[in-house]
Order: structure tokens, then C-alpha cells, then sequence
DNA sequence: ATTGTTAATGCAAATCATTTGCATTAATGT
DNA sequence: ACATTAATGCAAATGATTTGCATTAACAAT
């Protein structure tokens, strides 16, 4: 058995869910790629042939268990990706791919303008930034 | 005649619209409005019967002229507001209100941040953040 | 003021992403 | 091997939004 394959199962074990092929998949897809995905996209890329509900089942598992994490775009369209901390996006907007940006809003600026608008609490914020990919231009 | 109904009469002129109860009403609740109003929101706000197909192809209209502003928020649905500039919001995470916010990301981070993630072209951003607005924490 | 052209509107049905109900199946502890 | 309960599949429901099509209302030309 290969690492990747311990790595997935030991995860599944750790957050009390059963190792189905769903469940294992679905992680693995997740897990090998480095861009958000929809339930589509992970939809198209999964090996077996699997229910559009239980993927939608399956990923709101993993993302209400924090394995994976949950983001909505422009699009309307909920995404997943397999990223431990919080970050931002840059999305193409001619082929839609979307990559990982370091820069973050400090928790300094955030509290300043939360103020200035009138708001008592700070929870969180999105960042979405739009583009062109390097492969979309050269096309 | 109020000088708010002679500026809208003058906007839909311009645009070469039709100066229809529901051109004229749904800009008048937009222009009076300082938070972002979603489809629904509008109906609500709106004092003449309209039907909610008319409703979304008066504001996609508007919008596609220049004269409305539209954003999709987390919720997954579109918000509209009357407003010129490039600007963000906070959205109140108990009772949805979103207010206007100053701060924006400027054109240098933009640059840095899109070359350092592997794309060519800038071509905008979208920036939310999320709190508790005075009114839900008092409760 | 009347008419013609075209945009604007209303209604029903379609669409798209997502969710729910319910019956069946499969994974894991005993 | 068996029981328990989570996981899955399928059909139908939901909610936001869009489309097709027939009707109506604005506005420019007469």
C-alpha cells in the first residue's frame, strides 16, 4: 500500500468516517490537486462512478469536519480544496482555473474598517482576485 | 416634479430606456438604498406590483447599462446597489445587512500578487468581510 | 390625436445548483 | 456471521434565475 493511500485512510479513521470508496476518493481527488475544485469539477476527475448527492454529501462531510475547505465564487457555485489554512484566490477568467494568492488582508487593517463601518465584531473576510492565466493569454 | 424624479427620468433617458413603472420604481428604491439590495430585496422595497421575471430582467438591464452595481455574495445570490465607484462591503453574519467599506487593495499588491501566482492580466477583485453589526450585538 | 414599431411586461415552463425523503447497501465493532 | 448505523442511490423537491412566447405600453413619426 502506498503512502498517499495510508495518509487518506488514516485520515478518514482519525475523523470517524467509514472507508468507503466515496469517502477515499473523493479526499484523494482533492488531495492531489492544487486548485479549488466545484462538485463538478470533482465530479469529472473521481475514478469511480459515483451519485451526484453522496458527492455533495461527501463534501459537506469533510468541509463541516474541517478536512477539506469550502469556498463560494462569482459563479455562484460552491468549491472545495484540500488547504489547511485560511487564503485567498486568483481566478482566470477566461478558462476559470484558480490558483493560490499569499497576500491577506492583516487583522490590523480589518479592524479599522470594521469600526468605520459601524461593526462590532470581526469574523472573517473573502478575497477573490481576477485574471488571466499565462496559458489562457497565449492562446 | 421632486428633483429625485426628474434625475431618474434624466438616467433612463440617457440610457435609452423606457421611462416605465418598473424602470422608474426599481432605480428609485436602488438610488435611495445605501446597502446592496438583492432580487428579493428589491421586490420588497418596490411600491408598484411587479412580476419577479421583470423584476431580474430590469435589473440585469440596469446593471449591463453601467447604472447599477451587481455582486454575488457568499449566499450564492446577486446583490445590486447604485453606486459609481469600485468599493466592498461587510456583511452582518446575523442579520445579512451590508454596509459599505473603505479599504481596497491597491494596484501595486494586485500586481505582485498576480505575477507571483502565475497569471499576465489584472482585471479586478472582489473583497468581503464579515462581522456583527451594532444592532445584532446589542440583542 | 392616431398609428406603428419596438421595448417592456407577465405568465408558464425550463434550467441549474443543491437539498431532502426514503429505501437499500455496505463498513466496522461485537 | 450478525447487528448497528453510516453511506449510498434514486426520485422528487427546492430556490434562484432564465427562457419562450404572447400581450401591452412607450414613444417617435404621421
Amino acid at each position: 500500500m502506498e503512502k498517499a493511500t495510508k495518509t487518506i485512510e488514516k485520515i478518514l479513521e482519525d475523523n470517524n468516517l467509514k472507508n468507503t470508496k466515496g469517502h477515499f476518493n473523493v479526499l484523494s481527488v482533492l488531495i492531489k490537486e492544487k486548485h479549488p475544485l466545484s462538485v463538478e469539477n470533482v465530479g469529472k476527475k473521481i475514478s469511480i462512478k459515483i451519485n451526484t448527492t453522496t458527492l455533495y454529501r461527501i463534501l459537506d462531510k469533510l468541509s463541516k469536519k474541517g478536512i477539506i475547505y469550502q469556498t463560494t465564487f462569482l459563479d455562484g457555485k460552491t468549491y472545495y480544496e484540500y488547504q489547511k489554512h485560511h487564503h485567498h484566490h486568483i481566478t482566470c477568467t477566461k478558462c476559470g482555473i484558480k490558483n493560490k494568492v499569499d497576500f491577506c488582508v492583516s487583522k490590523e487593517i480589518e479592524k479599522i474598517n470594521i469600526k468605520k463601518a459601524g461593526f462590532v465584531e470581526i469574523n472573517d473576510h473573502v478575497l477573490e482576485f481576477f485574471g488571466v492565466c499565462k496559458k489562457c493569454q497565449k492562446k
